[in-house]
DNA sequence: TATGAATGAGGGTTCATTCAT
DNA sequence: CATGAATGAACCCTCATTCAT
């Protein structure tokens, strides 16, 4: 029967919920595995049956909060009648940073480990467990739009750099100016770069 | 006479020098103040009679390293014969990212730490031991050029978020591109930045 | 099973009395944890799965001895034929006495430590574990003889003071007299605080 | 000159002074020679001149200290009109528990190092310092009286047991009772003993 | 599976003491 | 005499990990 199954996934939310809080409360390093399971309520022991050390849950818990963000904006994103490219990039980035504004802890927790590369992991591989999947997205969304872009990629990995990297230091630490006025310089150099790394019709004939 | 602070000065850089190749070697955590100690061949207790803990260590190395990059990007720059002010910052980005792909151990280090916060906390305090405070530089240059900034801090701001989280992807994981490629889409970025902020001849006489 | 429970017993044990023999030995302060659990032939960090620190071993010492030696006397004064309430008094003095007289480390651990507040404290909590409560017996002692008290817990608190400080020097360090000369002078003093602090019938008539 | 040994004694005062302020404040066993230096503001070096370590700076402050309360007392006993022996003690007696009322701090502090040993030990050694020898005193007071005693040492030596031990509990933690119904107990108590111990004229007769 | 008592290595920190200045 | 930087032993305490139950 499954109430065996059940029960062990409950086991492991206990641990990752008590885990996150103390993370985001005391910081990974001052948390230990006996503060994370005396407030899962569950033995000491039990914890390596199911991650091997708290760098494990840390990993887990940046993947899934992270793609619980990205799908939200998605879903929302989906929802509204946004149809323009750029729109809907400047779309997901304002709904993403909304909710990393109304929840610093979780930036400070997920902010700095989620650069391209736990990115790209994290969208890769987490997406299964509730099956959408931001790679695809994000690779359909460029499809979808009838334009051509140089290296689309890049064009990714830049937006997401500067934003992660700006928004970290004005929703954190309010400098050097508060979120609205970020968001001004912000939306209106992305949509330069949107317009750089298109392919004009004239340079396809070209090509 | 000086002998008894010359040889603190020399006990302070030994202790120095081996916290900064542990931390590269095995991460700050992982690095015990006995480890430091060792490997500096002084007695554990002499520790405490310079610093309080070994973050007070880390964040000595990371605003003295941090100036030192600068001031060698400042001073090669100053002795070539660039002159104008997108050029400048150009020059500048590229020394220092050049010295950090030459020292990837370096960027690692520095990098996650290098952001907006503790640049400028940085370039104030640090400035005063060698003479050169990167914060005046910055300023001289913009009042230099004959250009007029819509918001020089915030222009910064931007260019060193968006310079320093690519480049650190870049650099230590050569993922998405490789620096050359890099570069090939930041200056140009940069300068577009660089002209998008300043304030046309026509708007000046505007107000 | 009460396997764990009755393991857990035996440990605490251990390291009750190897914390004991080291106190009397070197004194506490010279006894490190290290010290108690190497006697003790336990791990380290066992100490703490019992106890905060080494104060909280040497108050549940004080505790147990104290009332070991009350427990005996009061048990040894129960199978004589003692009636008379000063009789049983000095009776429990003398045994008490004696007992320490025997036992001069016990005596230098607990004596400077065993003043009224301890006592009362170690008499009212300590009594439970093996049924014998000293406050109960006293007070009985009290109620059953027919004599009336101007304030028995004065009278008690006096007759304590006086014997501990009196003893602790006589037996110790056998100055100025040994403990024979001192109960000569000590018993009848004891017995003439009991006949002061006692309300006459004409008084309790007058009453 | 005797600059030199003004200086040295302004040193030992100072060092004597700082540590008894933090002994009474930290414990003795909380106080490092660091701190007492620090609080001295000397070097940590130039303790090891004047002390050999920490814990005899403590004997050498319970004897001054006992010293100048009984000093204090007695000079104050002889300026007044007092003149019967047992009237005498009870007006030592009750000069110094006021003054230790005051000063409960001192009280913890010399309290339970103040006993019959030292006691003598310090009236026998400390005398000399301010030419008052508080055994001297004692002495001149017995011889004076009339009165001819069964064992004058003892006297005195149970009266200050009872004394000492009796107002410690009560001035320190107020328990049984307070200063005053302790004092109403007390010296009755005291004057029988002092009578008890006195040889009546009869008795002299007889041997 | 789940437990939690036990482990003992290793961390940070203090501090009495020395000694070159 | 006086200093205070340096020492390193020794302390307390935490904690990841194991394993008998």
């Amino acid at each position: 029967m499954g109430k065996v199954e059940e029960n062990k996934r409950l086991k492991k939310d206990a641990i990752v919920n008590s885990a996150f809080s103390l993370f985001i409360q005391k910081g990974i390093n001052e948390t230990s595995i006996a503060d994370i399971m005396k407030k899962a309520e569950l033995a000491k022991g039990t914890f390596y049956l199911y991650f091997k050390d708290k760098f494990e849950v840390r990993d887990y818990l940046v993947r899934k909060k992270a793609t619980q963000i990205f799908e939200d904006a998605y879903h929302t994103m989906e929802q509204s009648d946004v149809v323009e490219f750029d729109d809907k990039i400047i779309f997901l980035v304002d709904h993403m940073l909304n909710q990393l504004n109304d929840n610093k802890i979780l930036l400070r927790f997920i902010s700095k480990n989620l650069s391209w590369g736990i990115f790209r992991h994290a969208i890769q591989n987490m997406s299964g467990e509730r099956g959408l999947n931001a790679e695809d997205c994000m690779k359909q969304m460029f499809e979808e739009s009838d334009l051509k872009f140089r290296n689309p990629e890049m064009l990714l990995f830049m937006i997401i750099e500067l934003v992660n990297s700006t928004a970290h230091n004005v929703i954190l630490y309010r400098q050097p100016v508060e979120l609205p006025e970020l968001k001004e310089y912000l939306y209106p150099l992305i949509r330069r770069m949107i317009r750089d790394f298109t392919i004009e019709e004239s340079e396809l004939v070209m090509v």
